[in-house]
DNA sequence: TCGTAGTTTCAGAAATTACTGAAAATTCGG
DNA sequence: CCGAATTTTCAGTAATTTCTGAAACTACGA
């Protein structure tokens, strides 16, 4: 399956994105080829559209599962593994966002409530206190949001974003000590 | 400047997590080196923090100055340049998100819109064509939702954050039509 | 059980990225 | 303009990551 010469565009430029983010170039491209692909690819129509090995490919699927990024299929009567990525984009954002909150926000959330546990916190300057006690409050901030919002619709997303830019504006003309002046 | 037991943890969990966002790990520490500081620091004491070279340093600093993550200062009768992060956290989650957004949602809306305006844009199969269109709806829609919440202080942030919580829970109940839809 | 069609693993090669020390450039007081 | 203090650049090296081909493995039908 050769690619067509847009789809490469496409698959570059995610490639290089994929590079970004935890993946690399190859994962990032495979990922590509398969949103863009109308129906489940096997791994050899991967291998033929992006001209790298089979091995990598292999690689790089076994990655984009760990990120629970693709899906998995069979077709009876063919013993193939054939895969996919979720029709719906909005399932594949919160996916990206699950798992990005998992390998990044969690564990520094861990270490930054490890530090205030350590036998030597105490005597930590006030000031390097402040500034752990400070971040860890701001993640849990966030956490607890995310708690919240995980799992609405897009549908539902989409009325909540307009009302959160309109509460904003409203929010704007609340005169409160502590906030700043609104642009 | 030998760096207390304490920051070392703090520095080393920085370092791996800087390596997963588009710094490495020499930068993510020095980042954290100058989080915990009391003052800003000079390039020598971070070298002595850190015990790297004193050009991987200033390659470092450069870098996070291109991401506007530090400032530069400067001490009257001292040649050398002081650095610091800003005192507000919020601040500087702001300034991570906006670089984010700058550096990989940005190019990918060009990108896709470049797709559409392209000569083979018409001969791409159609459901190509559809999940081009739906990526870049999706990423409009949250590219005006920043537009309009660029700039909140914390604190109203914080207000905005339950409000949007309780207003999920609130349009959960809504038996929903036809909601809103910018499609 | 064997053979075939497929997938995964892995050691080493290739490519990329990070780091260093030395040299060059900059800045500023005198 | 000189020289001392500092920062930046850069070519080469070190470290890390990615990619490959060959071999090992798995599942299945005959």
């Amino acid at each position: 399956m050769e690619l067509p010469a847009l789809h490469q565009k496409f698959v570059i430029h995610f490639g290089e994105m994929g590079a970004r983010w935890g993946m690399n170039r190859t994962v990032g491209q495979i990922y590509a080829v398969l949103f863009l692909a109308e129906e489940p690819l096997c791994a050899d129509e991967i291998v033929t559209a992006l001209g790298v090995s089979r091995s990598n490919v292999s690689m790089g699927l076994k990655e984009l599962q760990s990120w629970q990024l693709v899906r998995l299929e069979h077709h009876p009567g063919d013993r193939r593994d054939f895969f996919s990525t979720p029709d719906d984009l909005w399932e594949i954002v919160m996916t990206l966002v699950e798992q990005r909150k998992s390998r990044e926000v969690d564990p520094t959330l861990t270490v930054l409530r490890e530090l205030q546990l350590d036998s030597d916190y105490h005597n930590t300057s006030d000031h390097a206190k402040e500034r752990i006690e400070e971040a860890t409050r701001m993640i849990e901030l966030f956490s607890r949001w995310y708690e919240d919002m995980r799992g609405v619709d897009i549908d539902k997303l989409e009325r909540l974003l307009k009302l959160g830019s309109a509460a904003q504006k409203v929010l704007s003309f609340k005169p409160r000590k502590t906030s700043a002046q609104a642009k």
